[in-house]
DNA sequence: GGGAATCTTGACGTCTCCTTGACGCCGCGC
DNA sequence: GCGCGGCGTCAAGGAGACGTCAAGATTCCC
């Protein structure tokens, strides 16, 4: 269930598009100004904005800018206006698209789901913890205890490989052919090697390793 | 300085836009398969992408999921398909909005502003504190203990592309793009020596930097 | 036009990282 | 019991990247 704030004063188009929407997995909250949707999206419940921009009190692009100033929620902009410079006011005071009515519902759904996919992994990163690890991929960072610990490029990129997918096997080929290259696919030496460096580094007893395990003769695994 | 990767077959548009969009300050790079620009969309140097879909090997909604597997970058769709189905196809696929030919120029740029806003790390609290370190982004004012240290413009600009992203890694050629401008990505003479500089001013012992961390051979990252 | 600040460039010593080989341990099959 | 293969560990060496310094070159401001 995805929390979508609608910003509409037509009665008609909020029913159908709370039916519609609520058919495809969005719990829609309508308000019919302006001045509520600011106070509204301040609390941060919503996930998403749909604004229109005919509005009864404050124009929706005004709306946009005030959202914007103190958040970063994925605002569309649906508009009879097919102005250009409807739109590029709309895109230019911080809306994330702009969609024109008549509008069709299945395109409208579809960059709903890209604003939210664009949304989503910016707020909870891409981040693998286990134990005290915490692996922000994204940032390229690694701390254990909080402390952040320094990782080579390649033992980065081996680790890379592994936390990928958490939990599940990677074969020796694989990591291989990820790390080095694909001509490097028997060098098993290199990945004894930096498994070990690895371990030293980010494991509490390296000869007991508790997150990255072998499987003797066909891999290793990353487990949180 | 923007650089952009236009994946495109017809040497018109391509002219076309190779010339309007350089004249809004975008520096256009253009390449004419799918295969290229998978390619070249993992060299990671391109901060957006437009990709067309009518092109001579690979289907253009093959490119957006190809380079989708391995980067974040925004990808802007460009069609002459108005059809629904295509739409929500691309979207789907990764793209992260679909442009239908043919555009109107403002617009176009209207939506790549709004894509860029989207991707550029969301601007860090203005002021950032590290130890006896505070640094005012939007004053552009550094103090060290209580006293104001003088920055120039260039050493300002890499302390700020550094801070911007507190604790996550910068890579050696996103810094000089951003500071110094997209065809010097291969300056890392300059990195060596104004990194340095910053040391010289900020840091306690420079030689042993507590806050601005070199990674070898990949980029320098801001701890506080 | 002159001086100061800033940027660019090159050289050199130092350090990190990748590669490689040797060795010991363990489990398995003979 | 013994040999064998796979794995973990360690350390050395060389290539390349980095830190440092200082001398031009350039820009900017007065």
């Amino acid at each position: 269930m995805t929390q979508l704030l609608l910003v509409e004063d037509d009665a008609t188009i909020v029913r159908t598009l709370t039916v519609t929407l609520g058919a495809h997995g969005y719990r829609v909250e309508a308000v019919g100004a302006g001045s509520e949707a600011i106070e509204r999206a301040r609390s941060g419940q919503d996930e998403v904005l749909l604004v229109d921009l005919g509005l009864p009190d404050i124009d929706g692009i005004d709306v946009v800018r005030a959202v914007r100033m103190t958040s970063t929620v994925p605002i569309l902009v649906l508009s009879a206006r097919d102005g250009r410079d409807a739109k590029v006011a709309a895109l230019d005071a911080g809306a994330d698209d702009y969609v024109t009515k008549p509008f069709d519902m299945s395109e409208l759904l579809a960059r709903l789901r890209a604003a939210l996919r664009r949304a989503r992994p910016a707020a909870a990163a891409s981040v693998v913890r286990a134990g005290d690890l915490v692996i922000d991929r994204q940032a390229r960072r690694v701390e254990r205890a909080g402390r952040l610990v320094h990782l080579s490029p390649t033992e980065w990129n081996l680790l890379d490989v592994l936390v990928r997918t958490p939990g599940s096997l990677v074969t020796q080929r694989e990591i291989l052919r990820e790390v080095w290259g694909p001509q490097y696919f028997d060098e098993t030496n290199y990945l004894r090697v930096y498994v070990a460096q690895l371990r030293r580094k980010l494991e509490d007893r390296p000869s007991q390793p508790r997150h990255l395990l072998t499987d003797p003769g066909v891999g290793y695994r990353f487990e949180p």
